[in-house]
DNA sequence: CGAGAGTCCTGAAGGC
DNA sequence: TGCCTTCAGGACTCTC
């Protein structure tokens, strides 16, 4: 399952190979994701070349330069895509929606089982679009801190653990990092948002940041069917403390770990390190 | 506007 | 062995 670590892995995977090539053939064989692959997509973006590929919250952005006017390619990976390279002669397996062949032989593979993915056209150089426009800031950027958390808290009731992993208020925070952020800051993730204090919202900041810091330097996780772009898994699954380690005792204290259900997701804490 | 539920989808895992 | 149910999860979309 794709979070902002794992998005930025396959990103920093897939820079070297794909910056300055030409885009010879997309084959696209399912356009059913969260939203159709545009019909047109094929037209776009063949013969066109890749000029660099940027990151907002869970988005991919490839910059495609075109003589009439270039464009940019929005893939995101939903819960259960991936992007790989491998090459021409690989044979395409169940769930490999989208081919994209380069000019150094090189094949990019867009490959969704759940298809809760996209994969869009945004026209002109300026990454605009509905779905980037009310993104929160980066969590690893400048704009990211704990006045930001207070600031945008206040009279909120919603649960903090809910609130950090609404992407207008934060990209990139999913499930398992929120967890992991949050037993690292030792706040229960019930609290209401509205409740917390500048304080705990500085150490929630940091928290998170050093949290997702950490699991990009690991490659990401690989707890379900996360894999990188060479093919190999993510590591972070070794060091998660609360995640998915109900009724594990506690690295800290031992106290058995909790699972409780927030807003349809599962939630693991620390009862007595997270108050 | 905020909060909460519903929704898309496939595959793994568990129960019987 | 095999069917049925439950769970997993990002994030938009709808309802109140």
């Amino acid at each position: 399952m794709p979070e902002l670590p794992e998005v930025e892995t396959t990103r920093r995977g897939l820079l070297t190979k794909v910056i300055g090539q030409t885009i010879l053939r997309v084959t696209v064989r399912d356009r059913r994701l969260r939203w159709p692959i545009p019909t047109n997509l094929e037209k776009l973006l063949e013969g066109r070349v890749v000029t660099g590929i940027s990151r907002r919250g869970k988005y991919l952005l490839w910059d495609i330069e075109a003589s009439s006017g270039g464009g940019i390619l929005l893939c995101h990976l939903g819960m259960s895509g991936s992007l790989f390279t491998t090459r021409l002669s690989t044979p395409h397996a169940k769930h490999d929606h989208v081919d994209i062949t380069l000019g150094n032989k090189v094949l990019v593979r867009y490959h969704d089982s759940r298809r809760f993915g996209a994969m869009l056209w945004i026209a002109g150089a300026i990454p605009s679009h509905p779905l980037l426009d009310t993104l929160g800031p980066e969590p690893l950027g400048d704009h990211f801190d704990g006045a930001h958390l207070f600031n945008a808290s206040r009279e909120r009731t919603v649960s903090i653990k809910e609130f950090i992993m609404n992407a207008h208020i934060v990209v990139g925070v999913g499930n398992i990092y929120a967890s992991e952020a949050l037993f690292a800051a030792g706040i229960r993730p019930t609290t209401p948002a509205g409740r917390v204090s500048h304080r705990r919202y500085d150490l929630l900041a940091t928290a998170i940041q050093r949290t997702l810091a950490r699991a990009i330097d690991a490659g990401g996780s690989s707890l379900r069917d996360y894999v990188k772009v060479n093919g190999e898994p993510g590591h972070f699954q070794l060091s998660a403390n609360v995640y998915d380690c109900a009724t594990k005792p506690c690295r800290v204290c031992g106290t058995l770990i909790k699972t409780i259900r927030q807003g349809q997701r599962s939630t693991y804490f620390c009862p007595h390190c997270q108050r």
